[in-house]
DNA sequence: TCCTCCGTTTAAACCGGTTTAAACAGAACT
DNA sequence: AGTTCTGTTTAAACCGGTTTAAACGGAGGA
């Protein structure tokens, strides 16, 4: 409980200037050799480290990054995916002694509030863009406000943010490859909102895929949440010619789907072949196991977080970072049609 | 970009001192009414807002609160219960300022890392204590680091700290006995680490209940995960006399033994019946719709969040909150047992 | 008229760092 | 010996607020 100690008591201790021991803190040419051991044996032995608000208030920098995140169902916060992407971030973040700072935006809000707020309160240097949208009002916003992002995808229209990407088509094409491969020939997809880029990049892959194989793509929306992934997947099955295989933009989805297909009598995947993207945990252990598209949110996450801190130290061009798509998963939910 | 006005530019435009513009700012008494009028118009003009660096400086508080999230997938922190939840805890903070600081602890590291990383560097005020163990050695730590906390469920020890509970026992009572009414005899459970103070409390409950009418528990040990609901369902399934009816800890599980019950060749819920707890998403879409139980983590994080701010700000003996326990929630996966 | 008191306001110190400009010391050069 | 240079070190200002002690000015009392 005793108050910590400050750069004063290390610099009496060390017999020099409070400037000194910042000096010799980070690091500055100028200081004698001898003087700098001096001081960093002090600042050791009373234990000290720099005061962060200290810090703050006089480089004008919070030393912590934001994520906005919605409360809106139908967007990747609130998917799997999530967790793994924050512990990535952290994972870069510990080592340099920042702090990752969440921002929820409710329900009745703009999600644009959220990135006001943070902007507004100082409290990050820069945030992560996620669930990026067909030209995004959030990028003219945060040039407004003068905080660095980076964005988790590419943006259709130009940015002067660097991106992180991982490309969703690799993953998409291999699902309806293997579909066809199965051997069928009417397969469906539930997409995700076209608002969403990372939708289009599935719908669209998808379709071209399809296309490639001389096959007729048959398109529902959803809008990624279970109970849209149910209504999406009753309309494809109350068509005339309803479809043999449906892939499914994510696997909330694709597992309502499967369901929803058990609950109308039809047996996974005899009658129908489902197909999911994500591979969240559950994945794995539905009946019959939901063969999908694994990515490594982990990896997104480190990369995200790798490519916003260069940007906050004031890198001049920072690159974009593409990372390696998504694998196919293979599992029960997926077999050649009945004849 | 016009850098953002200062206390002293408000000091000026009212023709004041800063001193006069911070006691206005805050209230306090002292200021004649019509120099507090004056200031408070010159700093809505400006569109002043007090730098929340210079505060933090100052005062000696963050205005943030901190969470810390571990990366094992046998707490709560990667449930669906936690978006909810933190959504809660944020719709408190954001009316007051302040800012939600996450922590991820990585897998090799000790949860209590991330509480003593959050303290070292003065980024938080104070910490929601979630997934509760038995004699939780974190609560120790926090008194010895000075954090203020607030628990999130009743430690079983001392605990200087005031709590947010969420009663499991009458949520587990109420499956069981809609199990017991149905007919079951043979109910098994898969249970939660009995390290964790909500797992036993389910635990017990769940024994109790069926004490009470005269019946048999079944308990296998689960991890939360739904590998850990697999492999337990399969050890139960696997007796010479395998329940009728299985309650699990958790919808992960309970979801994931719906799976292995039904990839083993049951049919749910005539061979077998199967009850969750949690109401996460996917429970009211998989086949058959699975009965669980209903809890609120968005009011939970509501009143975590009040709770642990009436603490950081001083109050003297801050009460424990009750919230109502959990709903059941009766889907197809439940039913009377065949003959 | 002078003193006291009280409500109001302010100057200045402080929080704990960073940064700039100037001081300082010793060596090297005339 | 005096000057200049260079490598070290420091004092002081600064970041933008809060807080304390003192100054101020007008009203009321003696």
């Amino acid at each position: 409980m005793s108050k910590r100690p400050t750069i004063a008591d290390v610099a009496r201790r060390a017999g020099v200037s409070k400037g000194s021991v910042s000096f010799a803190l980070n690091g500055r040419p100028g200081l004698a050799q001898a003087t700098v051991d001096k001081i960093l044996a002090a600042a050791d032995e009373l234990g000290w480290r720099p005061s962060n608000r200290a810090r703050s208030l006089s480089v004008s920098k919070a030393f912590a990054l934001g994520l906005v995140i919605t409360r809106d169902p139908a967007v990747l916060s609130s998917d799997p995916f999530f967790p793994a992407f924050i512990a990535g971030v952290e994972s870069v973040l510990s080592t340099r002694g920042q702090a990752l700072v969440l921002q929820v935006v409710m329900a009745g809000e703009s999600e644009q509030d959220g990135y006001r707020r943070l902007a507004r309160d100082g409290r990050v240097d820069g945030v992560f863009l996620s669930d990026l949208r067909h030209d995004d009002p959030r990028i003219d916003l945060l040039v407004e406000l003068g905080l660095p992002a980076v964005t988790l995808n590419r943006p259709d229209g130009e940015s002067p943010f660097p991106a992180v990407i991982l490309d969703d088509r690799p993953g998409t094409r291999a699902v309806v490859e293997h579909l066809i491969e199965l051997g069928h020939t009417r397969i469906a997809q539930v997409a995700g909102p076209p608002a969403f880029v990372h939708a289009t990049a599935r719908t669209t892959a998808f379709v071209e895929t399809l296309a490639a194989a001389g096959l007729e793509p048959l398109t529902e929306t959803g809008d990624f949440t279970a109970a849209g992934g149910i209504e999406a997947t009753r309309r494809l099955l109350a068509l005339p010619k309803p479809p043999t295989a449906i892939f499914y933009a994510n696997d909330r989805m694709a597992i309502a789907g499967l369901g929803a297909a058990q609950a109308s009598g039809l047996t996974v995947p005899d009658d129908l072949s489902i197909a999911g993207f994500d591979d969240s945990e559950l994945a794995e252990y539905v009946h019959p196991g939901l063969t999908t598209v694994r990515a490594d949110p982990f990896a997104f996450g480190e990369a995200a977080a790798l490519t916003l801190n260069q940007l906050v130290d004031g890198a001049a061009d920072v690159p974009d970072t593409e990372l390696p798509p998504a694998q196919l998963i293979v599992r029960g939910s997926t077999a050649s049609p009945a004849v």
